[in-house]
DNA sequence: AACCAAGATAATGTCGACATTCGACAATCG
DNA sequence: CGATTGTCGAATGTCGACATTATCTTGGTT
């Protein structure tokens, strides 16, 4: 197994994202090279990297000859972005449906209902983290790299939102009963009704974190 | 009409990936960053950063602590990017079917038409043209901003191929039809056969790409 | 001959400084 | 008084050099 190899670049990343998830940045707010070149004790260009990566992602906004600044999603990016993470990941699993064991489909409805009990006491950390990890189940049949690749990457994005606000936006048996109703459908073997729902799931959720940003 | 102001790295994005198109670099290949600044007689700076931009929308690959390669795709990477491009378009276009004049629909009936022309008489450039023509009009109506940045990221890795296959993968008539078909299925306000007619296409197209480079 | 180790070579990662451009404020004019 | 122009500080864009790391070469040992 190859060790990866880490520059300052990545540890920058980090850094910053972490910034972003704390809410140590004003939406809007510039972001300047030298600050954090300073606060860091290192010199421009690896920082330099790190936020061009960052813009790619879609977490920082760049104007040449002026600088990045921290993307302030409106409404409808929100949406869309829930809305294409809905696409993308509604084919994902539904094309890899049939390679679910009863191991998985037992291991997901474990984690719903744990989902559930985590969100009734308020463990909001611990809620997230098996979220996450119920996703990664969901995914690990999708073979196609690209599709990973992109989900991936809105992840990032979606998950800063889901951060501060996914706690409001359903009550812990909703939670649970929307996860269930997944595994269900996987059961079922419907594969144009589980790509659907999926979408369905993201479209609502999509609004209903608009509805806490306002 | 704001102006865009361009810096170094924008046209050593552009110089390397019109090098890619023309096919001035092996797959695989290890791009020197003292090679390019010495032959645009730039510093490495500017190298770096449009080597960067270049990675992360998969034209080349990154090792840390060695450097960049001309991406190859692999058969998997093509029909994975062909299948995901299938699943961004066909949601795109057949979310947006209702929105559809009759004015577009005799426009792309015309370019239709026109690429089996340019098809038949082996104008390429001409029909390669034409066909991104096609798909502007077909995306006009997605107001997704994600998934239209989405897909235009991966056009930039299919292209490539496309320069290269597409004359030959489709019969010139074949290329009309398939064309025309999308415009009856938009008529019928089908969106679901539409979306998977779309699918369908791409998942060909994928596979007759990937027999091309074998 | 095959293999390993140490040095040589050349590329990437990082740095500090300079050049260019932007944004804000001040000065000038109608 | 409002708008335009000129000036200045500060931030980004670019540069050349150095530090670090990977790869290749060479030489010696089994």
């Amino acid at each position: 197994m190859p060790i990866q190899r880490t520059t300052y670049k990545d540890h920058v990343i980090k850094y910053i994202y972490d910034g972003l998830r704390e809410n140590r940045f004003q939406l809007g707010e510039k972001i300047l090279e030298s600050h954090l070149a300073k606060e860091l004790r290192i010199s421009r260009a690896p920082i330099r990297e790190a936020l061009a990566d960052l813009v790619r992602t879609g977490l920082l906004e760049y104007k040449p000859q002026v600088g990045n600044f921290v993307a302030s999603l409106s409404a409808e990016e929100i949406i869309d972005s829930y809305v294409a993470r809905g696409v993308l990941e509604g084919f994902a699993i539904s094309q890899g449906i049939n390679n679910f064991s009863d191991e998985d489909l037992a291991r997901l409805e474990e984690m719903a209902h744990k989902m559930g009990l985590f969100a009734q006491k308020g463990q909001n950390k611990a809620l997230i983290d098996i979220g996450q990890e119920f996703h990664e189940v969901l995914f690990s049949h999708c073979t196609n790299a690209q599709i990973v690749f992109f989900t991936a990457q809105l992840s990032l994005k979606l998950h800063l939102l889901f951060y501060k606000h996914w706690a409001n936006v359903y009550k812990p048996e909703e939670i649970r009963d929307r996860h269930l109703e997944i595994i269900t459908m996987i059961r079922e073997k419907d594969s144009a009704k589980l790509e659907q729902l999926i979408r369905q799931h993201y479209i609502d959720t999509g609004h209903k974190i608009v509805e806490q940003e306002n």
